[in-house]
DNA sequence: AGGCGCTTGTGAAGGCGTGCACAAATCGCG
DNA sequence: CGCGATTTGTGCACGCCTTCACAAGCGCCT
């Protein structure tokens, strides 16, 4: 019932280890370094030192050259880092140099934006197919594709060489399309359903919830309310407001 | 019937400490755990185990025992938690029976959609007001609210008492939307826009980047693959480049 | 050629988070 | 009324991550 997470790899052969086993935390940076970076080489710099590059990231300096030095030695001592030559390097090691081809299940309010959103196209990704169960949407033109209805997905996933999927789709329906997308053989997933999907050892899932970012702030506007506050806080139970439902 | 006293919260001024200050990874699951603790009220259960929310959220059964009893004792040796008393308990701490009221700022793509979501509606949220800068989209009505030039944000966010800020507009706009956001007093801000944002101490900032979610999954889909293929790892160096599928 | 200033790469320390394992507490039942 | 089954709350150890501080390396200037 848990998902990701494998244990750690003991090292198999004593090959060269092509592919370094990045911290989780430095992973989850590594395309906030390449943002900045890209911004940068629009701006015409060939170099940025790690205090520069830090700050455009928007964290601390040590951070990023520990973060960096687990690719191998890219910077030059007194100089900085290349910016075209870490942009490939980051580029690589997060496979974003084949334009990995991804799967959107769910056309409705959200699937929209998603589908039409030119941000992926722009980072390393292309939508290539669009799914949807109800019957009203499928057929329909969405920005250059057509969208098909989620029996043909295993199909898709093969002719396609997908290998992402995104979930758009109610709650309700994610787990069904999750084990449809896995069955598929897509490997990957982000979901945008609030709920716990189960999946395979061997498939990823990242959520992205956003009641819960909201959640999230409320949290600190409540602590930062009951600070400034009188120093009297209330107790829980005493149900004035109603409380939220769904 | 009501404390959340720490049992050991020594050399602080002679006021209770009403708000106990949670682990920020505490924080995080806590609305997981509400989200499934209402899955749970809706099926009818009046209790639930450790283990049972565990795996409803999720999460290991001895990380969500530690995550409450951080907010005070709630659940019963032998029995479990009470789910309608934890829900409360929980949304008091996050500050969610005060419906906070939200502005989003950028009614495009993907505004237009979180517009239109009900899922924050249902998990405490109101958003009370649409901005744009774009003259074209000032005055259209849009899931019940007209949207407002950017210009009228400070009046309504003391009128609307807003405290949360969703920006949505292209990358470009957003530090100036976020300056113009805190000039107004919001002191949450929601970011979809792929940019470090800076604000003064005292703000709290969460992004939500879409493509950084697509690399990270794309990273280890590369990793998955250089492990089931060929040891042999290439160099980046080497220009070359391979694509998926076809 | 040599020195100087700048920047990287990293050892070490400390803090935070996680998960195990178990004592304490509670309920149900005979 | 006592006992066993069950489940919470938590002490503890371990590993990951962050941050500091600095030696090593590099280029430039004189
Ligand atoms: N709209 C938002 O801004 C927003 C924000 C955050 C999260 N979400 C979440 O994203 C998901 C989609 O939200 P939405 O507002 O687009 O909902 P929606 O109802 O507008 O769209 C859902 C789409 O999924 C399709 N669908 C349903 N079952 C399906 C199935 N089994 N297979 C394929 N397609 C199926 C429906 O036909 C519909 O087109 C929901 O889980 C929602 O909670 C939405
Ligand atoms: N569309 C998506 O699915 C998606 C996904 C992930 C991230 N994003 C990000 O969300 C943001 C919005 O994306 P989008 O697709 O909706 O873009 P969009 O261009 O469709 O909409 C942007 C809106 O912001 C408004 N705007 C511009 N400057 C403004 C200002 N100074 N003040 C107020 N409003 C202003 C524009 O008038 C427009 O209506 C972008 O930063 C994008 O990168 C979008």
């Amino acid at each position: 019932m848990s998902q990701q997470r494998q244990g750690s790899t003991p090292a198999t052969t004593g090959a060269v280890p092509a592919f370094p086993d990045l911290p989780e935390a430095t992973i989850a940076r590594l395309p906030e370094y390449l943002r900045a970076l890209h911004n940068l080489a629009e701006t015409g710099s060939e170099t940025v030192s790690s205090e520069g590059l830090a700050a455009a990231a928007g964290v601390n300096s040590a951070k990023l050259r520990k973060d960096l030095s687990h690719l191998g030695s890219y910077g030059t001592r007194g100089v900085g880092y290349d910016v075209a030559l870490l942009i490939d390097q980051i580029e690589y090691i997060l496979g974003l140099d084949q334009r990995r081809a991804v799967a959107l299940v769910g056309v409705g309010n959200l699937g929209h934006a998603l589908a039409g959103y030119d941000g992926f196209a722009s980072r390393g990704f292309r939508i290539v197919a669009l799914f949807d169960a109800d019957a009203e949407q499928v057929g329909k033109p969405l920005n250059g594709l057509t969208v098909r209805h989620i029996d043909e997905l295993g199909q898709a996933v093969v002719e396609e060489g997908i290998t992402i999927g995104v979930i758009a789709t109610p709650a309700g329906a994610a787990q069904a399309v999750a084990d449809d997308l896995v069955a598929a053989g897509v490997t990957s997933i982000l979901n945008f359903a609030p709920c716990v999907l189960s999946v395979p050892a061997g498939v990823d899932v990242r959520k992205v919830d956003l009641a819960i970012e909201l959640q999230i702030l409320s949290f600190h506007e409540h602590r930062k309310a009951s600070l400034t506050a009188i120093p009297g806080g209330r107790s829980p139970e005493a149900g004035n407001q109603e409380a939220v439902g769904s």
